[in-house]
DNA sequence: ATGCATGAGTC
DNA sequence: ACTCATGCATA
């Protein structure tokens, strides 16, 4: 349902995932409150109607429902109120509509701490190069190690911590910051001083002030960048040229990861998790987000554009959390997910081994291709479908694989890793 | 941390 | 039908 409609064309496929689907407990009348909490300001013409007929429902569904969640409730409650205060204030990137093609990070690799992953041309589209694409598959190791995190009793939830470092993207600031005064990871984030203390504690759902902080930065990547390889040709935007605070102005992609590493340094010592922060998002700005999002935000794996957009908001949260965290604030979140959606594939190796070749080969395969591949495999239409874009999209911002990389891990429990400036290779 | 999935907005 | 932002579910 998700496409425009030519997905559907067997309809076996469609009966399929129903099946796959765990049937919603007679919430359907729930609404789906993230999507048009984001949407807010966006007209969203004909296509409302979708919001209804969702599968699955999330949580802060509309009052009457909300009860018969097993778990947070009450939150629940007020955080409905908080988001249905801020939602239309929220300016939302709809705007974009640009950015097709426009990443920019680059990969610049070379110095740094230890990025092993060497140029891999990332810029590209959809003319990717086989070649070079194809040693990267997903070759996660997860080496996880002791990351103690000292969080206060109050928070304990998920307390899952391996990661790999996974931050990859390089971006070879070189030529492209006119001065860049923003290096330094603490000036980035102590910009706005003076807050309360809200939007920290969701559980209690207190008042919350939502600014606009948005910024506007807008796709100054310029869309024939398509071109894979060169950095630094055109990419960076930054009309601004120098300044302390990348806040207010477009940052670069420096500025991001400075930005990134201090944020989830910052985050664990107060003892949040990701999820503590998405929902903290959420009751400060009305914005949810997942503990995936914000774990995408540290790992850099989100679009340029998209990380321009939540940069503000974390660091906004950032400075409350930073100012409240002697504070004994009650939390608790809404752990309440109602609602499941198509229960997750899992593609065999073989198979993926397959997809991977016809990827290798073609990136973007038509949907009679598709659908002939499909057959082949054994896999749905759609699960195909989706397979593809999905890679598609995880080539662009796909931290490098650099298969070799996890072995630098740092505690960053206690240990602030000194984020060297990587001098820009001028 | 990441794989598969959804859906709005576009092309 | 694709891209992009996002997230549930899971490894």
């Amino acid at each position: 349902m998700s496409d425009g409609g030519g997905a559907e064309s067997r309809c076996a496929s469609a009966s399929t995932w129903q099946s796959a689907w765990e049937p919603p407990m007679g919430r359907s009348g729930s609404v789906k409150c993230e999507v048009p909490l984001i949407r807010a300001t966006s007209p969203a013409p004909g296509v409302m109607a979708t919001a209804a007929s969702n599968h699955y429902s999330i949580l802060t569904s509309s009052a009457s429902i909300v009860h018969s969640e097993p778990g947070g409730m009450q939150q629940a409650t007020a955080y409905r109120d908080a988001q249905s205060l801020l939602q239309s204030d929220y300016p939302l990137q709809s705007n974009s509509h640009t950015l097709s093609h426009a990443h920019q990070w680059i990969t610049a690799l070379s110095h740094g701490e230890g990025t092993p992953w060497s140029s891999s041309p990332i810029g590209a589209e959809q003319d990717i190069k086989p070649a070079v694409q194809g040693a990267r598959e997903e070759m996660h190791n997860s080496s996880s190690s002791l990351q103690h995190q000292s969080r206060p009793p109050h928070l304990v939830h998920q307390a899952h911590g391996n990661h790999h470092d996974a931050r990859a993207w390089r971006t070879t600031t070189a030529a492209h910051i006119p001065s860049m005064a923003t290096t330094n990871g603490q000036s980035l984030i102590y910009s706005q001083p003076g807050f309360g203390v809200n939007g920290l504690i969701p559980g209690s759902g207190q008042g919350m002030h939502h600014h606009n902080l948005r910024d506007s930065h807008e796709d100054h990547h310029s869309p024939h960048l398509n071109e894979h390889g060169h950095p630094a040709s055109q990419h960076q935007h930054r009309p601004q040229s120098h300044h302390d605070h990348s806040d207010e102005d477009t940052p670069t992609s420096d500025d991001l990861e400075q930005f990134a590493k201090q944020f989830k340094q910052r985050r664990i010592k107060l003892g949040f998790t990701q999820a503590d922060v998405g929902l903290a998002l959420g009751t400060l700005y009305g914005n949810v987000f997942s503990q995936t999002t914000i774990c995408r935000f540290e790992a850099l794996q989100l679009s340029f554009k998209n990380m321009c957009k939540l940069k503000p908001l974390l660091n906004k949260w950032l400075e409350e959390a930073d100012s409240t965290s002697g504070s004994p604030t009650s939390l608790d979140k809404i752990a309440a997910q109602g609602r499941k959606r198509k229960k997750r594939t899992s593609i065999e190796v073989s198979v993926k081994g397959a997809l991977e070749s016809h990827f290798l080969k073609c990136p973007k395969p038509a949907a009679s291709e598709i659908i002939s591949l499909a057959d082949s495999l054994h896999l749905e239409k759609e699960v195909v479908r989706v397979w593809f874009c999905n890679r598609r999209q995880k080539e662009k911002r796909m931290t490098p694989p650099g298969g070799a990389l996890p072995g630098s891990e740092d505690v960053y429990g206690d240990t602030p890793p000194h984020h060297g400036v990587q001098t820009p290779v001028q």
